[in-house]
RNA sequence: GGCCUAGUAGUUCAACUGGAUAGAAUAUCAGAUUUCGGCUCUGACGGUUGGAGGUUCGAAUCCUCUCUAGGUCACCA
């Protein structure tokens, strides 16, 4: 039992004993420090069922817990606030007998199993700032939800069919000139990127010289030549012929392959991927079965629709008139695909943007109406857009942050930092360019997880990210400045005889703080959200450099308390590297 | 227009989901190393939580109205 457990089952009793009253629940709050305490009951809820004045009761709880809990030693009571003093033999307690400190926190992943669904990229163009986010987010939610005690499967699905990667494989054929990754020397989703943008650049022409002889702009647009074409692969693909088919393997080949490197630079992976050009189809099975239940309407023109008016929403088109697939219909055909494939997941995380808000509420809602008992446990991670200064980020007018550019200026500004401080001139080339990597991609992905998935980013290339205050880099260094005392500890002993110790105030509150660690990865689980150990970690690391700079170490009074201060150093790094780990960041043993 | 989301120090973010005097970082200013890494630490300055009502012991948080920004309401994905 947790002390908050049995705190709350003392007071109940003291209720009870004292008022002759019930008390459902207790509510407890880490006690402000301004106030003496280290841990605070509120009285106030407690009004309810016991009539009188809550600085009394107070009173009178606080002296019942001193004589029936051990390690509350002291109380105070400021208006409806119980403050609890406990003992430091608790903290030392506490301490002593967490024996791993590198899988503290964690629990082993049990038979209950999540999907945890991010990147989703098409195929017709390179990775930015927006993917970036996304899979960071989607990376470090699934590692907390394993670390919550679940098994995880992490997954993308691609968009790897439509007119978007016909107008790429167009413009190649037309313009490409045979040119391959291996000739250009290009990056593959870079090259197909180029494409993209040439066949836009020429879509535009044709629409303006049309527009000049005289057609309507409307028209111009949907009768440009380059786009009818477009339109004609497209035909041709469904249809299956087989020099459009190659030609759309073979480029999509190379988007593979690039982003499989910018995956592999920014450090997140896949345990399985889903291509939307499998899953349509048996999304189209189970709109048969749903029109065949009821859930589904078929209107005069063919078309199949759910209509949701009853629940508030509106209906909405889950196959077209002419039989084929739309974004609902695969999406339900990757659901069902994931459960086949992956029978003990009983729920799934999308991360997408917000934009989908309510294409995800529908697709939920139509799982459920189609039976399926796990369609309870899907969730929409959704998160804000990244905007630049000057607005959206347009991929056709060039406004996009590249994902790959992104990496190498975040790893340039840590290099520079680090060059000037000079303080690894001993590493090879190979250990500095793996360093500056860490602490780059550590103030990059620190920078975005940190904030609510909920909120918008505003992100400015000129300012860049922060590598000072709340930031990566400011973490990474006290991981790497705590490494340095202990290589220079030489043997760390145990910290077996810290009983006879005295807490120093500030061992005491990174004591507190380490004690959080565990809850503060259900909460994060719980709510998918990174930025709770983002949060946590910042202010494990502030406590720790507090305590760092006011307690000496190697120059303790005695053995026995520099033993446990080291010893305290080693779980507070151990605590920081697996937080990190978390978010998907690494620390370094030197900066 | 209907629905959804966000609005908190100059700026970037918090606030344990209704609790104490709304906290950090940054910027600015003032301090700290005979000590273990100064990318550190200790302070100061900075707020009508977009606005107006309401609910109650208590509101940044819940309700109503309103303003601002964005998203969404496709036989696009």
């Amino acid at each position: 039992m947790t002390l908050q457990e049995t705190l709350s089952q003392k007071v109940k009793e003291a209720i009870s004993d004292l008022y002759q009253a019930t008390l459902e629940t207790v509510e407890f709050q880490a006690t402000r420090k301004d106030f003496e305490g280290d841990i605070t009951v509120v009285v106030f809820p407690m009004l309810r069922v016991v009539k009188g004045n809550p600085v009394a009761i107070g009173e009178a709880i606080g002296a019942y817990l001193v004589k029936h809990v051990t390690p509350v030693i002291n109380f105070n009571v400021v208006k409806g606030f119980l403050n609890i003093v406990l003992s430091d033999g608790y903290y030392l307690d506490f301490f002593g007998t967490t024996n791993n400190w590198n899988t503290f926190g964690t629990l082993p992943s049990g038979n209950d199993a999540m999907m945890v669904e991010y990147a989703s990229p098409n195929t017709n163009k390179p990775l930015h700032l927006g993917h970036v986010r996304n899979v960071l987010l989607g990376y470090s939610v699934a590692q907390i939800v394993k670390a919550s005690g679940k098994k995880v499967y992490k997954t993308q699905i691609i968009n790897d069919r439509g007119i978007h990667i016909c107008k790429s494989m167009l413009a190649w054929q037309r313009y490409g000139g045979g040119e391959t990754p291996e000739s250009s020397g290009k990056k593959g989703d870079k090259l197909v990127g180029d494409y993209y943008v040439r066949f836009d650049v020429v879509y535009k022409k044709e629409v303006a010289d049309l527009v000049a002889q005289g057609v309507p702009e409307e028209n111009a647009k949907k009768e440009a030549p380059i786009l009818m074409q477009a339109h004609e692969m497209l035909l041709k693909w469904e249809a299956g012929d087989q020099d459009v088919v190659t030609l759309w393997e073979t480029m999509n080949g190379w988007v593979y392959q690039g982003f499989d490197k910018t995956y592999a630079d920014i450090g997140v992976d896949f345990d399985k991927n889903y291509y939307e050009s499998n899953t349509y189809l048996l999304g189209k099975e189970f709109i048969a079965e749903g029109l065949a239940a009821g859930v589904f309407v078929k209107d005069p023109d063919g078309s199949l629709w759910c209509d949701l008016t009853d629940e508030g929403l509106d209906r909405k088109i889950v196959l077209r008139a002419d039989g084929t697939a739309v974004y609902m219909t695969q999406d339900i055909g990757t659901a069902i695909q994931r459960v086949k494939d992956y029978p003990d997941i009983s729920g799934m995380i999308y991360t997408v943007g917000n934009e989908q808000d309510y294409h995800f509420q529908v697709l939920f809602l139509i799982l459920k109406k189609l039976g399926f008992e796990w369609a309870k446990n899907l969730f929409h991670l959704s998160y804000g857009m990244v905007d630049l200064p000057g607005g959206k980020m347009k991929s056709r007018e060039g406004t996009v942050v590249d994902a790959d550019d992104l990496i190498k200026d975040m790893t340039a500004t840590a290099c520079s930092i680090s060059e000037a401080l000079g303080k690894i001139d001993d590493f090879t080339k190979q250990e500095k360019e793996t360093l500056y990597k860490t602490i780059g991609l550590g103030a990059l992905k620190y920078y975005i997880l940190k904030v609510d998935p909920k909120k918008r980013i505003l992100f400015n290339p000129e300012e860049s990210v922060d590598f000072q205050g709340n930031t990566g880099p400011f973490i990474q260094y006290t991981y790497a400045r705590i490494q340095s005392i202990l290589r220079k500890a030489e043997t760390p002993k145990g910290a077996s005889n810290s009983h006879i110790l005295v807490l120093h105030p500030k061992e005491k509150e990174v004591l507190k703080t380490l004690q959080l660690f565990p809850e503060t990865i259900q909460l994060a689980a719980l709510n998918y959200s990174p930025a709770l150990i983002a949060n946590y970690t910042y202010d494990l690391v502030k406590e720790f450099n507090s305590f760092y700079q006011n307690v000496p170490i190697f120059a303790a009074e005695n053995p026995a308390e520099k033993a446990f201060r080291i010893a305290l150093c080693s779980a507070v790094g151990a605590v920081i590297k697996t937080a990190f780990s978390l978010l998907g960041i690494q620390v370094p043993a030197r900066m």
